[in-house]
DNA sequence: TAAATTTGCGAAAACGCTTTCGCAATTTCG
DNA sequence: CGAAATTGCGAAAGCGTTTTCGCAAATTTA
């Protein structure tokens, strides 16, 4: 049963706080502790407030609760490249993780872009975040986004070349140790290296990895490029060429999944078995990739949905007090098998 | 020349309207008025003020404001799938739109969870955000998320239901109509249509907008699939299944860029050239997938952009109090020509 | 030149919440 | 049983803006 509208009920006026404790009967200053949790308050009267405010649907409004507590409940999430395949995961797990808490995610994507980056680490600090997130997709060292900020930063994927930052990232090497160890582990002897750009990190740090564990086994890889590129055109014209040098493989360890996908075209082009004359490496396990690719691609994930959550958690205590560590935290791959190496079926 | 740190100066608080007030002598009145370009200010003390802001850096807090103000210059964007390469590009365009408005993002992402969805819109109302834009990967219409909810709401890509409500969406009925334009003023005669999914709204569009041209010229479909799916796997046996059979074709149109992409592979694998015997035409306009074939995919493009830059329009203009239309606004989608149909190299 | 308007500015009241502090009533302690 | 501590609550002072309203001075109008 509803009262009536009042010719002075124009506008749908949400519930305050003041409502919910006029209607409670107590003062608004042991309506908000009763709401907070804080102590102070009877266990009857404290359930009196809750029951009006259920009642009213009461909302806190958290632009009131951010004026005066000096924090806004929000964190800013800066990327560089949202198309990226990377970042995202990365974000939502973030977001994920942070939403749980009763924290609300600010996105800027500055693409790449250093001006347009900095335009929104001033926007994000003008919105008084309380913590920053910077997300890249190369594990590639890059500049800070600013020494004494007024909050905390912590640096995902693609680490701060600062050491007293925060930074998470992939241990790419442990990648790489991961797809050699499994595709020795399947009796491959004679094992080739179809790289990402030779500059990059990542493709450094696999290159590490897969040399250490070839080292502890007394052998090495049989071909390895000394170039290299990200895409799929890059995986079939390096694959094509060592082919038709004659080289003989019996494992295929690409950088990333498309480069495994183009290898893979180039194989069957030689009408090369796969996985029985060849296994097949893939890195990132890209879904799209890694489930179109016949027969599908075992590949190294990098547990990004990890990276994102380890990140979120760090940041919140950090809204919290608690200091932020510095330094580079390492996370771990994960090997995902499937039957570009393994006939399972 | 800096002034030494007293004791006091623990916390380095920002400066307030207050603290520029008093630098320029003038009330906290006159300040505001004078940042927020209100009139009843004389110009040289506006520039007074200014001066005053700029030497202390002063960053207009925007809690203080939006409770003031009674809107949070914010917006919500709920998504149903970020992992969906739609979503995404209208999400950055709509960011990038009220980015230079001033107004922040508040990202949500659903993954097509109903209940999930419902928590969103509660934190984003609970937030005050002051407008919803509701982004999904599919034509078909959808469930509206509420009415008379206490902010305007526009429904991107993925229409709302109810017709009361704005959506804007891409063209596909002129998005088949291009495609099939295309291929017939390249001369090819005999063309196939690999579908998505049938009961989908965007393949259903597609084959409505095919069916229209080829009426128009007294011809028909040579072949179309009756049933469909999204992937290159459908796109390579749907192919291969229809070549098999024995039909004479010239040109195959594919419902996405994946399809096409498996329909390229079939092709390739009984040696029919493309573009010479063949042409292949895409929808979607992936980068991934479209700059990965060989040869490049000539595709349809939905302006997603578009879609997300219109869309951010339209609620910046309701924020101010301009009434949202109603009803689905359709944008056209664009032919982007590529090898797949065309010798041009 | 007197009256009417406009201009420039400031005091003070919101906006909705949290938190400190003080007071009374109750409980615990010696 | 009196002193000390604890408990339950409310008044009021912020938090940093915007905005309304009133007042004096300057300007325009008749």
């Amino acid at each position: 049963m509803k009262a009536p509208l009042t010719p002075a009920d124009q506008k749908p006026k949400v519930a305050t706080l003041e409502d919910v404790a006029r209607a409670a009967g107590v003062s608004l200053a042991t309506a908000s502790k009763a709401l907070n949790g804080r102590d102070r308050v009877s266990d009857t009267t404290r359930s009196r407030v809750e029951d009006a405010a259920r009642a009213l649907s009461y909302v806190r409004n958290p632009m009131a609760k951010g004026l005066s507590e000096g924090r806004s409940g929000t964190v800013g999430l800066l990327t560089s490249d949202l198309e990226g395949r990377f970042s995202l995961p990365i974000l939502m797990a973030a977001e994920d993780s942070f939403g749980a808490g009763q924290i609300s995610v600010f996105l800027c994507d500055a693409r790449g872009d250093a001006i347009r980056e900095r335009h929104y680490i001033s926007a994000l600090l003008a919105r008084r975040v309380d913590a920053i997130m910077v997300v890249g997709s190369k594990t590639d060292h890059r500049q800070p986004i600013g020494r004494d900020l007024p909050v905390p930063v912590v640096y995902v994927y693609t680490p701060s070349r600062d050491p007293r930052d925060l930074s998470i990232t992939p241990d790419n090497v442990v990648g790489g140790r991961l797809a050699t160890e499994h595709l020795l582990a399947t009796g491959r002897k004679r094992i080739a290296h179809l790289t990402g750009p030779r500059t990059e990190r990542a493709a450094a740090d696999r290159a590490v990895g897969i040399g250490q564990v070839l080292a502890e086994t007394g052998t090495s890889l049989v071909y390895e490029t000394s170039y290299g590129e990200w895409s799929e055109r890059w995986g079939r014209s390096s694959c094509a060429m060592m082919l038709d040098q004659g080289v003989a493989v019996d494992a295929i360890l690409c950088d990333s999944d498309q480069i495994a996908r183009g290898a893979l075209d180039a194989l069957r082009e030689r009408s090369i078995r796969v996985p029985e004359d060849v296994a097949v490496v893939g890195f990132d396990n890209w879904d799209v990739i890694v489930e179109g690719t016949h027969p599908a691609l075992t590949s190294i994930d990098m547990n990004l949905e990890l990276l994102g959550r380890s990140a979120a958690e760090k940041l919140f205590a950090a809204i919290g007090g608690k200091p932020l560590a510095q330094g580079i935290e390492l996370v771990d791959c994960r090997l995902v098998v499937r039957g570009s190496t393994t006939q399972t079926i």
